[in-house]
DNA sequence: TTTTAGCACTCAACACTATCGAGTGCTAAC
DNA sequence: GTTAGCACTCGATAGTGTTGAGTGCTAAAA
């Protein structure tokens, strides 16, 4: 069988009205929204057809139509004119955006509560990470005697810190011996070459001034690792609470977003070249806690390069047509701000 | 009427039958946790006197009986024995609080996981914050030829960092008017004399390197706020959704513990020179959204002076007898962790 | 005076039934 | 191909009866 424009037509305001109020949709109830001078049975034979199709679903013989994943899917990709956001809007986030610091984790936590806030769903993302990074910089800020500040630039601007307590004072010539090791080892290598295996060596090599330096250095180490590591952020968690699909199996779906491998699991799996957002739609999904939820998320870029991702989980009635653009816009944004923060 | 040693057994053990199921409590079923060889009825006419004295409640005539927020009081003050941690379990919670790297928020982010954990209810905590820090350090850190770090001890041990982008270079030259600026003026005074106004005032002086120079100080002011402003950290707060008492309002609740003021100003009210966790009970409370909810929680100290505080929010029949020694100890041992983090 | 057995009473929970109404599929006429 | 009409379906809602855990009260026993 194939889409007539009517059958479009009669899909698209299903659909639409299914994500405005969350109950089926009957043939009656349809006529008013939909601009077509046919009668409700006429709409009732249509419908079947889409069933038929399978972009349709009916809860029970005597109830109205919802959409099946298919509906939505169909609906995403030919059917849906994208919400076109307003300069002010724009605007508004753009500021709200730039209001922060700069850095990755501020700029996101911002980001989420944006999208928390527009879309009434969850907001997901993650700091950027890389595994190829190199590193740029590395400095020893004293801050006691025998404390200090160790502080990692990357190539992706990405930029670590730890304080560090140690046994023996952290004299100016362990500071000197410090950056002659860090600029001769590791200044311009790839971050994941610091490993516990080199600095035992390093160490071997170090004589007396090894018990004092190996401290530092494992702190290296770790900030390496850490510049590997995405951190998962979540806002607005709360907001799923709002919709009756999750009234049974919050906590289901809650759990299951605080675990950060599998999510980053799903962002980087997701091939997508377009720049537009991927967007995932229930059943379409791998985890079966995703399975009646719908994923919008965008993989943002630093310096041209897709890093992390941020997007917006919510029931699969969400409002793609407002969120699509959003999300795409936000990721935009943000990405301009912390490529800037990644520049020198 | 008075309490009689039998009605603090009957008391007793309501309290902790009603902790464990959640159910209203029936005089026949308290038999065989009652340690007394009397019949139901006996129990019945003692409930009865309870409820009479304000201990117990009834949710309706043919229900048995659930503690009254007096009822926990008294439970809490007179009746409950506290549960006696372990060495070993003392133990774990050293182990898992000290992996930290000591920075108070990391500290204070474990300490909520081991609550949540352990309580299987939602931790609360906020970070340290001093609105009377001296400034003990400022360094700045060259990242770029536009971008350096600024970073600000305090007193506390409370370490800031910002990451700055300036328009003009940051010579050595600027670096050198910067570090004479904040020894000048700054070092040893407290973080809240750092003021807008105050910089406006020391531009003036500076000639033509007030345009180098003013950004730099304006992120001073900006982390001398930020030392007296703390965060309000949250975890477990999806356990909240598994009980009963929160099905229909846990939305409510949890907006609710995102507000940082009400929270702060709960902290900061409550009195407690004893050490001991403070036990806020149900309706003893101010804010209507914790009515039906118990806090405990203790503030830590730094250097021997109450900084932050962390505890744990749950349904009035959470388990005081485990969490009350449980949070204090936390709290001694973070106090612990933090103010060998502030030490130099 | 305190305790207890006994009994009538209460009320949430549950199952069952009837009714309502939004929505359907089908058919025959347009 | 479209539509009016009609019988049908089934969730939701309300009303009814039953059950059972639990109560308060009373009068007798301790």
């Amino acid at each position: 069988m194939e889409m007539t424009e009517r059958k479009n037509k009669i899909l698209a305001a299903v659909v639409e009205r299914y994500i405005q109020t969350g109950e089926p949709v009957g043939s009656k109830n349809l006529l008013d929204s939909l601009g077509l001078s046919v009668s409700s049975a006429t709409v009732r034979n249509e419908m079947a057809d889409l069933i038929d199709m399978g972009y349709l679903e009916q809860p029970h013989t005597s109830a109205g139509r919802i959409p099946s994943t298919a509906g939505y899917r169909y609906y995403v990709e030919n059917l849906m004119t994208a919400y076109d956001m307003s300069p002010t809007e724009k605007k508004l986030i753009d500021i709200k955006l730039h209001e922060t610091t700069g850095e990755p984790h501020a700029v996101l936590e911002r980001a989420g509560n944006i999208i928390a806030d527009i879309s009434k769903c969850a907001a997901i993302s993650t700091t950027p990470a890389d595994s190829e990074a190199v590193i740029k910089r590395i400095e020893l800020v004293p801050i006691g005697t025998h404390t200090a500040m160790v502080v990692m630039l990357t190539s992706f601007g990405i930029l670590k810190t730890r304080v560090i307590r140690t046994d023996s004072e952290i004299t100016l010539d362990i500071a000197e011996t410090f950056y002659n090791i860090v600029k001769a080892n590791f200044i311009g290598k790839p971050a994941c070459d610091i490993t516990i295996a080199r600095i035992q060596t390093l160490a071997l090599s170090l004589g007396e001034k090894a018990l004092a330096m190996t401290p530092l250095l494992v702190v290296l180490s770790d900030l390496s690792k850490m510049t590997e590591k995405t951190e998962l952020l979540l806002e607005g968690q709360t907001n799923l609470l709002g919709y009756k699909e999750y009234e049974t199996n919050a906590f289901e779906l809650m759990e299951f977003l605080r675990r950060s491998e599998p999510l980053n699991r799903i962002f980087t799996l997701e091939k997508n070249e377009t720049g537009a957002p991927s967007v995932l739609i229930g059943k379409e999904q791998l985890y079966r806690e995703l399975q009646n939820s719908t994923l919008i998320f965008s993989r943002y870029s630093i310096g041209g390069r897709q890093s992390g991702a941020l997007g917006v989980v919510g029931p699969t009635r969400i409002d793609y047509a407002r969120l699509i653009p959003c999300i795409r816009y936000i990721s935009d944004v943000v990405g301009i701000i912390l490529s800037d923060n990644a520049e020198d």
